[in-house]
DNA sequence: CATGAATGAGCTTTCATTCAT
DNA sequence: AATGAATGAAAGCTCATTCAT
């Protein structure tokens, strides 16, 4: 995860070249950036010569929004995969947030393109990861419109909350990220578990002792 | 709001001339980004020549670390203007939200240069603002450890809990700010309430209908 | 002598581009100065865009590293080339002084730059150039040690002696090899008889153990 | 010698504040080179403010060329107050040498000035050295001739020659200076005999008429 | 007598991008 | 399918120089 092949192997099917740029652009552009990343950079990590980058991705631009296309699929399916329909919606939330820990550890060239590139350099980008965005948030709000149902009430949450609440969700979840990986080894599903503890109880309830735990 | 006087008004004292630059850095760099924001745009924005800038400010590195500096302390100030010791921790906590809020919508450039450009830009900028993170965190935990206090349990949260608690709220609130100012039409204190629904009451509460208000 | 190519001739492999652009950087160094000399000049002169220069050469500072390497080369080989060994000191002497005199003046900004340049700007250069002078000064303090045996005197100069009158030497045609070059009318085997008239007599002496003293 | 009074003393006489600025001018020009200097540098070293160096000395090649024609003089100076008149010409010769190396060696950026910086950027400044050499020649020429006649010889050395000696006699003495430095402690006074071991006993046997030729 | 404020012009360096092969 | 050669444009930074006070 993150290296890339740098050995020379000539004349390969364009699929694979084109596969080989764009982990490299990836971890270019997650590591140092959109601008500070050079087409010179990424065609050297790639193995390939510049203008075969061109040839076939087109731009800079292009290329970056297809790391963020690309990047934006993979978490979304790694996040779905991880969701069994059926089972209680708590259950679901936590395995949604779990499989998202998990790939964002996991993968975090991409995970750095998707929340600080993508959105820290204007419009043409922002439009994209917003998408990937609204359509987690759509996740998530089926989720609670599920649990809400299952609660056998009939007022669901409005559409904006729900957006707002995803919002918060995953911010939550990237700073408790962030903050995990800095005090050392606190594993996807533990971390999943405290931002379960949190959203889905609240402070209020947490402060009389009560707790959410998967097997509940 | 963001708007800085072109009006050229020659011989200003350097305190005056200084915060017209850093007044045109901050607008600058929060829109375009670090990389992308040229030192000849700010100085034309500032109404000066860039001799001027680096006069005074050195170099593009130090400008963006003063930008990061005086942002920092004005949104510490703002939510600790805000927060009144001695009411109810959720009510300190509400308080302390909603002066986020208003000052991160105010000041949209600011809040950018601190959560979007500062993190985006490598160590001497991310440590900055990670600085000023540490600042709040600690005062939220502070206020999450009161409350529990309040609700007259000996079973306090453990020292660990409430500081990734305390993470995760702030993420969430860090979250929306930027949701609500890209939203436009979310207003601080009804951000405030989105975030204090979510993390006092939880949404396992939320979902039977349970509200935080203000004025419990 | 000096000037360069300017017709532009398009895609020509890098040894020949890169010979064109050190031609032009000696002459623009020797002519201008390291700082006086611009990338922009040395570029236009060479009959290519500045990036090229900085593809092919790095900077200003490996340029000018590169010039001063290069005509070190060619100024040591022509002496070397010159000097016969077997012959009688003096004689090997004088084919040293004047090969040393006709590659200095018909080569004069590459003299330029090692002898008036390469010294006057700062350690990384001046320790370039100075090797190469104490190639030139290990040569000629053997040849004069050769010659003092070749006295049939058993008392040989001292090592200390032979090499300051080397220094002594080497200076002296240092600075009527720029003299000669400036003066225009004097030809390289006019200054190498001058010198040997000059150095060689006196040395004659040495050899032969007079001294001379202030109180004499 | 090198350091300049930086302590702020206002309302000084014109003269003085000259002085220093000259003073400030030479230790800068002759440590980081004509261009390299900047003239912000010598206000500062001199405690003036840049307008004031400008009003005194008008531009920085103004002031450089001052500087030039104060240490030319100081040289000259120097070396000719040690020459006495009516002693043996090699005497004198080899007073006038210690005197020369005593005063670069007490000197050093003023000798740098003159040595290094001024024949290196071109024409108005070289043409300034040319002149203060041209008296050291003549100082030199005369010494020479007044030791050739006082070896009764009616054939004097031609003025072309005495220039050249003069120039390999500078250069050599310069190329000691430095070896002298670097090879620890070697006096002002020693170096001088050392060159007039190596100069004189040459010039001695040139002005009975002697010659050193190839064919010899 | 002395200076804080200000700038036009130029420098080194980098980068996305394109030919010609 | 792939690349070595080449560049227009722009960015960060510095400097000699001048006003207005």
């Amino acid at each position: 995860m993150g290296a890339v092949k740098g050995a020379k192997a000539k004349r390969m099917p364009r699929a694979v070249r084109e596969r080989q740029m764009m982990d490299a652009a990836v971890q270019t552009f997650g590591q140092r950036g959109y601008r500070a990343a050079s087409m010179d950079e990424i065609a050297e990590l790639a193995g390939v010569s510049k203008p075969l980058v061109y040839l076939y991705l087109n731009s800079k631009e292009e290329l970056f929004t297809a790391c963020i296309r690309r990047e934006s699929r993979a978490l979304i399916a790694a996040v779905e995969a991880a969701v069994e329909p059926g089972i209680a919606a708590d259950r679901q939330l936590w395995a949604g947030l779990a499989a998202f820990f998990t790939h964002t550890a996991g993968n975090p060239d991409g995970w750095a393109v998707l929340h600080r590139q993508a959105r820290t350099h204007g419009e043409p980008f922002a439009a994209e990861v917003a998408a990937m965005r609204d359509q987690i948030v759509a996740v998530v709000t089926t989720l609670i419109g599920a649990a809400a149902r299952e609660a056998h009430r009939d007022r669901e949450l409005a559409g904006q909350d729900a957006a707002g609440l995803a919002q918060a969700l995953v911010g939550a979840a990237e700073s408790l990220a962030g903050w995990a990986n800095d005090s050392g080894d606190v594993s996807a599903k533990e971390a999943a578990g405290t931002l379960m503890n949190f959203a889905w109880m609240g402070l209020g309830n947490l402060m009389v002792g009560e707790r959410w735990s998967p097997s509940r």
